[in-house]
DNA sequence: CTTCAGATGCTCT
DNA sequence: GAGCATCTGAAGA
């Protein structure tokens, strides 16, 4: 387990950490088993001087709390009544921040995905929806069976992580040099002049 | 390919 | 009560 992204790698400014968690692999054990993802797409949030994040100002409620955890802490919160959005907390413990994981690949355990998805087998999914089984902050969370359970979980734990190679999966290190995007973050209207902040990030293929 | 409406419930004012 | 870090299916270009 030496290759788990561990506190030390959380520890640390937010737009870095985003930046760099494209190509690693997000780890889901589920029954026992691990569906396993490749990290495509991220968002950074970062309470301090953010106007799109939930704790913007340093603001402290209930459902912010879990943003004023120590970096690695898993952020998990409801929108739009029925989706969750999976967010890894940054910086350290009391800077409020984290990284919005908008896309994964599926890569291990595609039947399991398929029907956390679409309750079928992989081999049954048309074209259409293999290609975006799991390209959104809340269809990555269905795919991997993601809620509001797993809020507060440790990414130290053992139901949810992140590994930059997984040798045992067949999983090699990415290497994405040259082939990070930079962009406008999305579905942020409200939040002024943070709307334009490049804090969006995504891995071309 | 694009736009568009509707679903649905929690969070904070 | 208003708004939300979204997704889906239907309809049109």
């Amino acid at each position: 387990m030496q290759y788990r992204l561990g506190t030390e790698f959380f520890d640390r400014d937010t737009v870095s950490v985003a930046r760099d968690l494209l190509g690693r692999y997000l780890v889901r054990m589920q029954a026992g088993r691990p569906l396993i993802g490749q990290i495509t797409e991220t968002e950074a949030y970062i309470g301090r001087c953010d106007k799109a994040c939930h704790a913007y100002g340093y603001r402290r409620t209930p459902r912010t709390e879990t943003l004023f955890a120590p970096p690695g802490t898993v952020y998990i919160y409801l929108i739009y009544g029925m989706y969750h959005c999976l967010n890894l907390v940054t910086e350290p413990e009391g800077e409020p921040a984290a990284v919005l994981i908008r896309g994964i690949r599926p890569v291990y355990n595609f039947d399991m995905i398929a029907e956390n998805r679409f309750h079928c087998k992989w081999d049954e999914l048309t074209k259409a929806q293999r290609a975006h089984i799991s390209d959104g902050p809340g269809k990555l969370c269905r795919a991997l069976d993601l809620t509001r359970a797993q809020n507060g979980a440790s990414l130290l734990g053992d139901e949810l992580f992140v590994c930059s190679c997984l040798p045992s999966q067949n999983l090699p290190a990415e290497d994405t040099e040259g082939r990070i995007q930079t962009g406008k973050r999305i579905g942020i209207d409200y939040a002024q002049e943070a709307v334009h902040f490049p804090w969006r990030f995504w891995l071309t293929f």
